[in-house]
DNA sequence: ATGAAAGCGCTAACAC
DNA sequence: GTGTTAGCGCTTTCAT
């Protein structure tokens, strides 16, 4: 029909016909359905976030920047939860090759999720990675940095005194907590201090894995004096878990942590190092715009810098929080 | 073909025939493109969560929950953010609907998203409102109180011996921050307290906008002495001016909030009434499910109730944190 | 400038 | 059991 002349305005129809035509579309109450369009054109004007834990505040504001970038091209953004899991994270895969998005934007949820991009990559959709770099693959990539942070963060717990420091990161094989550990063994090799085996402790990435492996460590008769966190759940639990056994933080624990948690939080206690969220959202947006237009160069990475901040937790500034009375 | 009926595993195809196909869709890398499938199905197997902020934890704690139920019943969850703005709360649906999603849970961005709503029912497709009511729509609704627990809240500070108490809520367009507001004067005026006009405040759902609010709220000359926030970013706004302005949380200033903040805050500070958002997302796919098999009865409505959780902002338990010292 | 017709990849209905 | 056909709602040629 010529109908769709006058959806798409090519301007190859006369105002008369025009007008004729909305006015029909107005009074059937007519929408266009995009699904059948899509079928014909290989376009869905959707483009897909998946990460690996939307309850963290870190990718949702990532997301944010990510959607807003995404509408002002055109583009709608769904998010989809891997939840940390590559089962789940491949079934995502699927279902949204097989509904046509544009692309997607793939924080992994483990270095081997290689299967998960084939797939997509397959279907001629293009991929760019976010925050965690995937063994074997070679493609576009914004991430911040975990290496060289995580020495500094342990080069500053060094500094404040401590000889025996442990550190809870994420799982193994999620790439950046991989990295994490990589820095923080750097640092204290570089300084001639030892690294006991059970002072490295990779934790589910949440508070209660971090509290868990906390209590390992903690449980020790010559635990740690300092502990750097893969990220402020996993931070949070391990002052639970302080808690629990009486210990004052920075006193008699020194706490530095990966991720500044953005949320409600009435103060701001943990020395950290922040990711920055955003701009990283920013760039993988951005170079998979580049793609969607057609970009068929060899793949990109942007690589960028966070900032240190010193506060509470490392002993830096002031005493802790008094006692907890969550109920 | 017949090979649709190996995909969509008829059991009217003889063994021998299912393998030959199978293998031969292996050889070629076949996968199936459900959008055609769509086209002809009239289902696409996708649900979407329209939330209003995906960086407030509430929200994607609730759609954590709803993600997991609709995955067990073969759907897959997007989630959309629609900024707490009506505008984008349109487009969406309106995408979302030449989509084709196969339902919509919905919370809504303000009390006039009737026109997103009957856009997506004219379209067929089925929605489901969560944690806000919308002005004369007839619909299953999932959410939690507002009025009651505004009313414990303020009495709770009453009882703390307060007399000047202020409020600062989300916008006036929000169907909760309404209903909130509505409590704490209740609770006011049944105890013969003054409710100036100028203690009531609408803010923009962020903690600076709660900041903005709590300042011209704390500048006059015989400011409140206590205040209720409408959620917990407001609070977080709240206390931030506090320490602007040095006064201590909750001595010189009381305060309780609506949201208890489940992020990696060290510690537990504010008194709270917590909404259950996993029951409520829980509650609010049960209702969507039912639609999408069929079921065509009056609107239901799930109403939660959830704790209040009394803790040190309010001056029930312990000492403020020490000075903040946020870079 | 507009109408007609083909076809996107699939499923449903109907033969065989 | 299996092949054939029509048609989902649109865009895209190709005529007119």
């Amino acid at each position: 029909m010529t109908v769709s002349r006058v959806v798409n305005n090519s301007r190859l129809v006369s105002a008369s016909t025009r007008e004729r035509v909305e006015r029909a579309m107005e009074s059937v109450g007519y929408i266009p359905n995009s699904i059948a369009r899509s079928l014909v054109q290989k376009r869905t004007g959707v483009l897909a976030l998946l990460v690996s834990d939307i309850t963290h505040t870190w990718f949702t504001q990532l997301g944010h920047e990510v959607e807003g970038a995404a509408a002002a091209a055109g583009y709608l953004l769904v998010f989809g939860n891997t939840d940390e899991n590559e089962l789940t994270e491949r079934e995502y895969a699927e279902k949204l090759s097989s509904l046509h998005v544009d692309g997607v934007l793939l924080a992994p949820a483990s270095r081997e999720s290689r299967e998960t991009i084939e797939l997509l990559q397959r279907r001629g959709i293009p991929v760019v990675l976010i925050d965690r770099e995937v063994e074997g693959v070679e493609l576009d990539i914004a991430r911040g940095e975990s290496y060289t942070p995580a020495i500094e963060l342990t080069d500053h717990l060094i500094a404040h005194g401590h000889t025996r420091l442990g550190i809870v990161a994420g799982p193994d094989h999620v790439w950046t907590a991989q990295e994490r550990v990589r820095g923080f063994k750097a640092a204290l090799r570089r300084r001639g201090l030892p690294v006991p085996r059970r002072f490295v402790r990779h934790a589910q990435l949440t508070r209660s894995g971090g509290a868990e492996e906390a209590r390992k460590l903690l449980a020790s008769e010559d635990p740690p004096s300092a502990i750097l966190a893969g990220n402020s759940y996993l931070a949070a639990g391990i002052v639970d878990v302080a808690r629990e056994r009486g210990l004052r933080i920075p006193e008699d624990l020194a706490l530095v942590t990966f991720d500044d948690s953005e949320g409600p939080s009435e103060w701001a206690f943990y020395s950290c190092y922040e990711q920055p969220a955003r701009a990283i959202g920013a760039a993988a947006l951005r170079f998979l715009l580049d793609r969607l237009a057609g970009d068929r160069s060899g793949a990109r990475r942007a690589v960028l810098r966070g900032d240190v901040r010193l506060r509470s937790s490392c002993g830096c500034l002031g005493a802790a929080p008094p006692q907890d009375h969550r109920q």
